[in-house]
DNA sequence: TAAAACCTTCGAGTGCGCTCGAAGCAAGCG
DNA sequence: CGCTTGCTTCGAGCGCACTCGAAGGTTTTA
């Protein structure tokens, strides 16, 4: 239970263990080993375990930090800005500052972009009723 | 007053008239030349009007009809799918029926993405709190 | 022990939605 | 009259977030 952060155990994770190989998480998370390695390379990702022959062996931790990439992916934050949040996590305890301002500025981005989406809403809403009227008055289909 | 369809004269339009020049939309629009002859050119435009020397005069019903895909284009909506609302648009009346299938489903798009939205936001929403418990308890910046 | 999975590095390719520039010419305006 | 704006076609370039493949090796597992 050493849940310092992230979701709180809401998917029920593929094996009871702590140590996934790639393919697993691959498997888990939707992202190709590719893709993993990647996120990795970019300092995208806490640092990974490694097995005695160097491979890669994931934590709930990784897990948990996978899906909270996966809803900043979801907030259309750049790759770049993902990994500043990553950085500053690594940098440690000091940074917690700096990174509660990041999500909070993130936190009124989505604010934004659902104010926008209402909008569009209304937008199609209206368009759709007067097509709706259109077919009720004119020859339908 | 022909307003068959779209918004309902929101913005005040730059010039009470109805024949805008390229330069004149875009910069209403925020959208480039380039980008507006690259609309056409792509069938995401209804026919444009040209003055009698061939160039672009765009009516108010064209900035409406860029009004819309802006914000279909908001919705994300791939411009493909928009080129295909277009297409159906030109081909008449006949095809009121599958335009609003087109917008129902978008709209349907849409909604999923505010909720998607909607749990991000919860999620950040925890995170920051839990830094802000943090930054209480421990030394902060 | 053999097949499957993993590792590394490297670099190229993809899809999307523009974005830009150049060439060469016609039209508009002040 | 001359500068600005517009036209066309063409084709290249860009930023993003992957995505893939190959080469050449090691490790795991059935």
């Amino acid at each position: 239970m050493t849940l310092t952060e992230s979701s709180s155990r809401a998917l029920p994770r593929p094996e009871g263990q702590d140590r996934y190989t790639i393919s697993e998480v691959a498997a888990h998370t939707g992202l190709s080993a590719h893709t993993l390695r990647w996120y990795e390379r970019i300092g995208l990702m806490p640092h990974v375990d490694r097995s005695h022959t160097g491979q890669r062996r994931f934590t709930n931790r990784d897990l948990d930090w996978l899906a909270f990439v996966g809803k900043l992916r979801l907030t259309g934050m750049p790759v770049a800005d993902m990994v500043r949040f990553a950085e500053l996590t690594r940098e440690g305890g000091h940074t917690i500052g700096a990174r509660r301002e990041l999500l909070v500025r993130t936190r009124g981005d989505v604010l934004s972009r659902i104010a926008e989406l209402h909008d569009t809403l209304a937008v199609l809403d209206h368009k759709i009723e007067v097509y709706s009227d259109a077919m009720q008055t004119s020859p339908e289909e």
